[in-house]
DNA sequence: GACGCGTGGCC
DNA sequence: TGGCCAAGCGT
């Protein structure tokens, strides 16, 4: 049998249950993959179901307020994805009549829709014989032809996307898409490819040369540093200080937090304390010991978040302000602040 | 083309 | 634990 109907026949037998895969629709399709974007499977399934309900079409995710869409994609991460679909969603209402396009340009005209999500609408959705080249597919294709180009570069994904487009199926794009990304996330995976469970193993370029540990290429990530995320844990009555990052920052912009910095690691938790809340304005400032501790990852970057207990006189200046407990908003605040509070409550 | 952008899970 | 990873995109 050909390639593509070992695959397509494996992927009828091994498909997994996907909630946006029991309705597939254009919109579905679009949420569930800008969703998954770096992002696990099992993380989005619930958050993708808890979206669905909320926006359950794209009218009403164009007629959203976009913190809403933000506060609906708390704890999913790259933000800017969330910002985007209810840009997008407004585009499609206001230039194509509520419609999700199917053509190629139209569909990278939408913000945060590039060549590998533009391929997965049109061949999920819409069938059309455009294989979606994600990391999956990259290793799976850069193994199955033996090519030693660096899969992260745009030059090696056109050509791994040349190489796949000749063998998808008449009427069966959608499903030749699919099997190849299901292919490298249940059996070509990075570390050990179960070679054995594979369909096409015996088609396989870099099986039969013995390269299948050392493909795909690709270059080594960037070393994470250590740092230091010094904040203050400052209640009054039964309140508790929260600043709001500015909505042009870079990093989580417009999200709740508890006062503070990241800086090195050697650096003293209560005097950067001290000097956050100086440096907003307040007087009298005293710190006592930390009341909090968690850890936290954001790309290229470790961190150790320490909570230290101060006390403040004055009222709260500009930008920032006492929130009474119950009326944290959790999906209004960073995760990093989100551990910390969470931290705090378990010791209490 | 390199870098910034989040997060949770796994070993 | 730290490194590595996961259905990328915008600049």
């Amino acid at each position: 049998m050909t390639l593509e109907g070992r695959l397509v026949d494996w992927f009828r037998s091994n498909r997994r249950d996907l909630p946006w895969r029991r309705q597939r629709t254009p919109y579905t399709t679009w949420v569930s993959e800008i969703m998954l974007q770096q992002t696990t499977v099992d993380v989005v399934v619930p958050r993708f179901v808890a979206f669905l309900r909320r926006f359950p079409d794209i009218q009403s995710l164009a007629s959203a307020e976009e913190e809403d869409v933000v506060a609906a994609w708390s704890g999913l991460g790259y933000y800017r994805r969330a910002r985007g679909l209810r840009l997008g969603a407004r585009a499609v209402v206001e230039r194509f009549g509520g419609t999700i396009p199917s053509d190629e340009k139209d569909l990278l005209s939408l913000p945060g829709v590039g060549p590998y999500t533009a391929a997965a609408i049109r061949s999920l959705a819409f069938d059309q014989p455009a294989p979606a080249i994600d990391g999956n597919v990259a290793r799976v294709a850069a193994r199955l032809f033996a090519d030693d180009g660096d899969v992260g570069k745009a030059g090696t994904r056109r050509r791994l996307r040349e190489r796949l487009v000749p063998h998808v199926p008449e009427g069966g794009a959608a499903a030749f898409s699919e099997a190849l990304i299901e292919l490298g996330a249940l059996v070509c995976r990075p570390k050990s490819a179960r070679c054995d469970a594979c369909p096409v193993a015996d088609l396989c370029a870099a099986r039969l040369t013995g390269r299948v540990a050392t493909l795909p290429v690709r270059q080594p990530p960037r070393r994470s540093r250590p740092v230091l995320s010094a904040r203050a844990w400052v209640e009054r009555g039964c309140r508790v200080l929260l600043v709001q990052r500015p909505a042009d920052a870079s990093l989580l912009p417009g999200f709740l937090e508890l006062p503070g910095r990241w800086g090195p690691a050697g650096e003293n938790p209560p005097d950067v304390v001290r000097e956050v809340l100086e440096n907003l304005g307040f007087d009298d400032v005293r710190t006592y010991e930390p009341v909090a501790e968690a850890r936290h990852a954001i790309t290229h970057h470790r961190i150790r978040s320490v909570a230290v207990r101060a006390d403040v006189v004055g009222a709260a200046p500009g930008g920032c302000r006492f929130v009474p407990w119950d009326e944290v908003d959790l999906e209004r605040v960073t995760t990093e602040t989100r551990k910390l509070l969470r931290s705090r409550e378990a010791s209490v």
